[in-house]
DNA sequence: CTGTTAACTTGCCGATGTCAAGTTGTCACT
DNA sequence: AGTGACAACTTGACATCGGCAAGTTAACAG
């Protein structure tokens, strides 16, 4: 059995450390003697296993895709109906940034990420294939005359701003004396006018 | 006439360097004393007038909604069909994406960024207020059966999800082995099949 | 028991953000 | 014109940061 140092899998402690800090403090405020000081380690350890601060972050992001990948192909495999489907994908998504805020802040983020880094495409990859053959299906099924990269683009588009503009939006509401809205229900009704788009296309 | 110090204007001075170096480097390399060295002042000169980086910041992203607002109003005003002023709201926005970078980068990181800055929040408000007029012409002229507030905010996420997700979509565009789209005919897409989905909502 | 290698630690460097205290222009008022 | 007040900076200091280099310790193979 390894029982190397002080923990027995010091990179997997050091990311629960760094979402820890992101999640407390924002990126903004981010530091990686902060993340080694939480993890009980020095402040060089996180350099030995990533290198650098974007090491740790794109690491960070790649298990953000991976989870990302797993929760919306759950929550796709729960809907027969290609429609809902796309539904599903959409509330796992919110629901993924609302409870992994630290990964979702990092994910999308390209000057803070090393993009070149194979691991972290490939988890992106898959992350898109999952929306891509949903709409597919969608396409398919209905017979719809849409393109298909340019609805998936459009979905994920649509998800994507919607999880960033969120406080904005909710603010929005407070401002203009109107009820407050779910996210969950933002994209529901967000998927509605995209599903009515693609069904209307001639 | 006021002459004071070495410039006439020193704060915005310190904007247009910290664009440069927010435009040359990227928002993660920035730096106060890199801002102050390039106006040719002292290092502690930005705190000055805006107190924190976070003020300079905040100050920058206020000036970028102001810009949005104006490069919209125009563009909305070049048009007189209201589905076709849409499209031309979307085209101004991405094109001031291309146009100020910097601004971009910094306009809805909440994290670096004064939320509660009263300037910042009015200019937010006032760019948005032009995308959602336009909506409400739109539903108007077209007596369409669609909720305002929530067609906005699928507008301004689809248009604000493309410019984050831009870099994305053209790297899978090049891995999908798919011909390269230009951002302005993205956003064209988008809006056709927006457009579509609002007509035809019963 | 010894050698090798990976997993860290310790120490150091230049750079950074921010605070406190000085210094220097500028303008209002007498 | 002279004087005071005030704004616009500068200078200096401090804690902290990321990253590098060199040392130290643990585990395992032979």
């Amino acid at each position: 059995m390894h029982t190397p140092y002080h923990h027995g899998d010091l990179p997997n402690a050091l990311r629960r450390a760094a979402e820890e800090v992101i999640t407390e403090k924002g990126l903004g405020n981010f530091s990686l003697r902060e993340v080694a000081r939480r993890a009980g380690v020095s402040h060089a350890a996180p350099c030995h296993h990533f290198g650098d601060v974007r090491g740790l972050l794109t690491s960070l992001a790649t298990e953000g895709f991976e989870v990302l990948c797993r929760v919306t192909s759950e929550a796709a495999s729960r809907e027969t109906d290609p429609s809902e489907r796309l539904v599903a994908i959409g509330e796992a998504y919110v629901a993924l940034a609302a409870q992994y805020p630290a990964h979702c802040q990092v994910m999308f983020r390209v000057d803070v990420v090393d993009q070149s880094d194979q691991r972290l495409m490939d988890a992106g990859l898959r992350a898109y294939g999952v929306l891509r053959d949903t709409v597919a299906d969608l396409i398919s099924s209905e017979n719809l005359k849409v393109d298909l990269d340019n609805t998936t683009n459009l979905c994920w588009s649509a998800m994507q701003g919607l999880v960033e503009l969120q406080p904005k939006l909710d603010h929005l509401d407070e401002l203009l004396g109107r009820p407050a809205v779910d996210t969950r229900e933002r994209i529901r009704r967000f998927t509605e006018l995209i599903l009515n788009g693609v069904r209307s296309h001639v």
